[in-house]
DNA sequence: TGAACATATGAATAATTGTTCATATATAAA
DNA sequence: TTTATATATGAACAATTATTCATATGTTCA
């Protein structure tokens, strides 16, 4: 926007000037809304958020995670790794075989909350 | 997968079958899942976190928005549309103006958490 | 040591998603 | 009714992300 010549933002003054002003004030970091968002992003797949979901239930290796999700040993690896860079799972290894489990109290907590939301969409319909 | 033969999934054994079927009868329905997958799709971007923090604070025109956050009407005009279409926003006309406002009372519970999860892993660090 | 197996990973491809651009719609004001 | 302005929207493009494929690593067992 506003690509030829940088005038300042919202040449319009359609603008509430004070509400943006005080609005902007408030707004926590740029920093931190990134990483909330990055971490919000790791839910939003279907594949992390079904790993998540039986990780709730029982620690599972790689090899059943892919098997109970009909998905291909890389896939489901790959996605471990995501999961694993999040902070959200963590493993450990049994000779050949890498046991997958919740790292963090508060997963259940969040996909509560999205499950939550859901149905109360959903009843409202 | 197995894409020549369609054999069974997981011909090896190094599954953990009883794992894997007690899991399975857990999980909640695949339609569930892949709503909250969505959902939490839409926290995971940069502009709609920070559209939402915003309106957190105070109901929001859609000027005012592209303003705060320094993007152009027409990005911010799609993104809320999204935030509509997942219940998350409201809108309100007021002649050519249109107010945007939060829809849902656990948008804020929902950010705090991802918030608290950020500062909990850059606690650990 | 060699064969079998569980997992990880780089690169390529496929799929999805965000932004821009041009333009449409709707309202207000001249 | 013409003009200006706020917002919405379709299509194109750019960017990002998930999956696949081929293969590497590391472990167990013969």
């Amino acid at each position: 926007m506003n690509s030829e010549y940088n005038i300042p933002l919202c040449e319009s003054n359609c603008i509430h000037e004070d509400v943006v002003n005080r609005v902007k004030k408030n707004l926590p970091d740029d920093e931190i809304l990134s990483e909330a968002a990055n971490f919000f992003k790791v839910f939003g797949d279907k594949t992390r958020i079904k790993i998540l979901s039986a990780l709730l239930d029982s620690e599972m290796c790689v090899c059943d995670i892919a098997c109970l999700l009909d998905m291909s040993q890389s896939a489901i690896s790959h996605q471990l790794r995501v999961l694993k860079s999040s902070n959200l799972v963590k493993n450990r290894k049994e000779g050949k075989v890498v046991y997958y489990s919740l790292e963090d109290e508060h997963v259940k907590a969040i996909l509560d909350q999205g499950i939550v939301h859901i149905r109360h969409k959903n009843r409202g319909e």
